[in-house]
DNA sequence: GAGTTTGAAACT
DNA sequence: CAGTTTCAAACTC
């Protein structure tokens, strides 16, 4: 088994995205979601940063057989393709992919004590979901008693659970199951169903949960349980006209800390979620959505939705991270899973914090996976897009608010990788285990009760492909990690890694690099040319992409971008290495710059990434935009460290504060500032510039009309001077007849000289012959005569 | 376009 | 952390 991430590269992770303990910890703490991770509790050298995983979902292909297992601490679904599916109580929903057929059972011991759990959850392709839920304390064997069990009757599916107080919760599949998995069954899991609705995507119910309550188990024993909602969605064959998406809502009642019981039941709004809320924790949907092909090795056991890298070959990790304010009473997690060909994206969408129901959920469509970029309020959320190359099977993109890069990660399955441990390290490990209900309610803590679709702003879809798909947001810059030759290890927060960065998996892990690549990388990469990207297992790919790369995003958004390119550095010393080189500096490679001795490019990779952990070494947020937000309340950026000009009043490019466009603040060191509000200077200076910029908008908008109308004269005229129909008449006034009438004019005056007239005589005799060229010329061209010479 | 000025980054 | 040097952009002529 291989590690798609690696311990290291799991380090470099970007702390929104690793640091689940903190995140998890937000559900718990009112701190700062962001702060360091709890370290109290050592975990396994080799445990990845899958441990500190918040999400990991398991779904089971179309012809999987559900092998549920009634352990309290982790729910797993073995299929016979070898898809293993983890659902931890936790909340870590794991899948993983097996190569082989070996059913896995949980071998570590109950991971959480108090909490209820979801032992289980199946997603086979035919719209199936098998959720196993425990909400009981897990017994010293690893199995609660009255496990729940999934039970596939004729054409419904079973989801049976079990309540904190043991009482047993059991789901209902539609009956368009018509492929019933082989489920085993540990417990009783008929024993007082919870109602569970199946909704599909298009509107059509898949599963929902009619009763918060029942969900939750005894009202009684869960009343301090939020309830939180995920959903997964799975997409029918490509081929497949109809858009018959199967969702798997999965709602899970989480401890919660002196809530009452008044759990009531919320509708769903968009018919794809179930959303219940209670009145004190509002409830919280993660929507994963996964594409099926038609490929028969999607179906195969092959093909596989990972989304936990834990040790497993096929992994997608989804990692979610964005800040929050603790205030912020829902999240929404939309985890849209692509499996087309064996490939895979997974996107985690994060609502803004402040925004009390905005929430996504990815429609996918039969040919494309429509990764949701960002939800209303997440402006200024920053993505990550990690797209590792070495494995053209899998693809997960990560968006990670709060980073402003977009990452994609590339994940293939590799043969002898199984999932040997259930659930991994993060299930195995007690100490660790007890992070996991942390996990979950990061997760759960981005998520939003269901939303409308309408108010998910999702990017044109692209056809779907062999290739890895991904998708690009419309407002924040992209990242794309792919992967490299091996390069000596980093550990670099990767919040503040520039694009072009690689990582390197870990030692014997495989061969797995991440480089991070610009943002418009991802967009080209999107394009066909991104099969051949992806289809490769080699680096060397990678470089045709940089030459196709339309780089300078420089931070601004696509189209900003294309408007207002950044523009060529200059650089000759620093070999475009240091900050300095703005291009290094903004996290792109070079291109088309009057650099010398550049390195900043896909050629040095190795120079380039010891010069990036150099940056960050000094400075970890050396990559990260220096224009932030103000203090909390104020509206106006300011830049981060402040400017320290001494000369130029902050009046000048030279500040970095006064080129942002941003007034100097406190945190500013400069001396004789006039970069503030009521500066008179700066007011004149900005009246200035706005009078500048009025003109040059009005002067580029006049040669724009011109050009406009030469052009459609010319369009105009150019006929009839070609069809012969006849000449205009300033077409006469050719060189010839120029020089005929000059001659003429000559004429005159030599005239006027020889007859000793006065100058006046003469310039009168001149203008006349003038008139009388110019008539001649008229007449000629009235006629239409082309090429008729002009007699004085 | 060459030279100067400027301030951030890098270095000590 | 402060002072100095390096560097490339901004600016001036």
């Amino acid at each position: 088994m291989m590690d798609v991430v690696s311990p290291e590269l799991n380090s470099l992770l970007p702390d929104e995205i690793m640091d689940t303990e903190a995140i998890a910890m937000e559900e718990e703490l009112p701190t700062e979601h962001l702060s360091a991770p709890p370290q109290s509790e050592p975990e396994p050298p080799q445990v990845p940063m899958e441990t500190e995983v918040p999400e990991i979902v398991s779904l089971c292909p179309a012809t999987t057989s559900m092998q549920m297992s009634s352990a309290s601490t982790d729910a797993q679904c073995s299929t016979s393709s070898g898809t293993q599916l983890l659902l931890a109580p936790s909340g870590l929903i794991t899948v993983t992919t097996m190569t082989t057929t070996t059913s896995t059972k949980t071998t570590g011991p109950a991971v959480t004590q108090n909490l209820p759990k979801i032992s289980s959850v199946t997603v086979p392709a035919n719209h199936q979901l098998i959720i196993n839920k425990v909400a009981g304390a897990p017994a010293a064997d690893g199995k609660s008693p009255g496990a729940a069990v999934l039970k596939p009757e004729g054409q419904k599916l079973l989801v049976a659970g079990l309540s904190k107080t043991g009482q047993p919760i059991m789901l209902a599949l539609p009956h368009t199951w018509n492929k019933p998995a082989t489920t085993q069954c540990t417990g009783d899991a008929k024993a007082q169903p919870t109602q569970i609705k199946m909704l599909t995507s298009v509107g059509k119910p898949v599963i929902a949960v009619s009763s918060a309550s029942q969900l939750m188990g005894s009202s009684t024993t869960l009343q301090a349980q939020q309830l939180k909602t995920l959903q997964i969605t799975k997409k029918p064959p490509v081929s497949t006209a109809g858009p018959m998406i199967t969702k798997l809502i999965i709602t899970k009642a989480l401890n919660n800390k002196g809530l009452s019981s008044t759990a009531s039941v919320a509708p769903v709004v968009t018919g794809r979620v179930v959303t219940q809320s209670t009145p004190l924790t509002p409830p919280r949907t993660i929507t994963i959505g996964e594409t099926v092909s038609t490929v028969p090795q999607h179906t195969s056991g092959n093909s596989k939705v990972a989304i936990s890298p834990l040790k497993s070959p096929s992994k997608l990790t989804v990692v979610s991270v964005a800040s929050q304010s603790p205030n912020s009473p829902q999240k929404s997690v939309t985890l849209p899973l692509n499996v087309a060909l064996g490939q895979q994206i997974l996107t985690v969408q994060q609502s803004a914090a402040t925004s009390p129901a905005k929430a996504g959920t990815s429609q996918p469509t039969a040919q494309t996976v429509k990764p949701v970029q960002t939800v209303g309020g997440v402006g200024t959320s920053q993505f990550k897009t990690i797209i590792p190359l070495a494995t053209p099977h899998n693809v997960q993109q990560i968006q990670v608010p709060g980073s402003r890069f977009h990452y994609v990660r590339l994940v293939t399955a590799t043969t002898g990788s199984t999932t040997p441990q259930s659930g991994g390290s993060t299930n195995t490990n007690p100490s660790i285990q007890q992070a996991k209900p942390v996990m979950m309610n990061a997760a759960v803590r981005m998520s939003v009760p269901i939303v409308p679709a309408q108010s998910i702003k999702q990017v044109v879809p692209k056809p779907l492909t062999s290739a890895a798909q991904v998708v690009t947001t419309s407002q924040t810059p992209q990242r794309l990690i792919m992967p490299a030759t091996h390069l000596p290890q980093i550990q670099p927060n990767l919040t503040s890694l520039p694009p072009g960065t690689v990582l390197t998996p870990a030692h014997g892990s495989g061969n797995m690099g991440y480089a991070v690549l610009p943002a418009p990388y991802v967009t080209q990469i999107a394009q066909p040319t991104f099969v051949t990207l992806t289809s490769s297992s080699t680096f060397s790919t990678a470089t045709p992409i940089q030459t196709q790369a339309r780089l300078s995003l420089n931070g601004l958004s696509t189209s900003e971008a294309t408007s207002r390119p950044r523009k060529p550095c200059n650089c000759t010393r620093s070999q475009c290495l240091k900050l300095y080189c703005d291009c290094f500096a903004n996290g792109e490679f070079c291109n088309n710059c009057n650099c010398v001795n550049c390195f900043n490019n896909l050629d040095h990779e190795s120079e380039r990434l010891k010069a990036i952990k150099s940056c960050l070494d000094r400075n970890p947020v050396a990559f990260k935009p220096k224009i932030g937000k103000g203090k909390q309340g104020e509206s106006d950026r300011r830049h981060s460290k402040g400017c320290n000009c001494k000369k130029s009043g902050c009046l000048k490019n030279y500040c970095e504060c006064y080129e942002a466009k941003i007034m100097c603040s406190s945190i500013c060191k400069c001396m004789g500032c006039k970069n503030f509000e009521e500066s008179p200077e700066r007011k004149t200076l900005m009246h200035l510039a706005d009078a500048a910029e009025v003109r040059v908008q009005q002067q580029t908008a006049a040669k724009t009309k011109l050009s406009s109308q030469i052009s459609d004269l010319l369009t105009r005229t150019t006929p009839a001077v070609t069809s012969g129909g006849g000449k205009l008449p300033y077409t006469f006034v050719t060189k010839e007849v120029a020089e005929a009438t000059c001659d003429c004019l000559l004429e005159q005056a030599e005239q006027a000289e020889l007859n000793n007239q006065p100058q006046a005589v003469a310039e009168r005799l001149i203008l006349e012959e003038f008139g009388r060229c110019l008539r001649r010329i008229v007449s000629f061209a009235g006629k239409a005569k082309t090429d008729c010479p002009i007699s004085c």
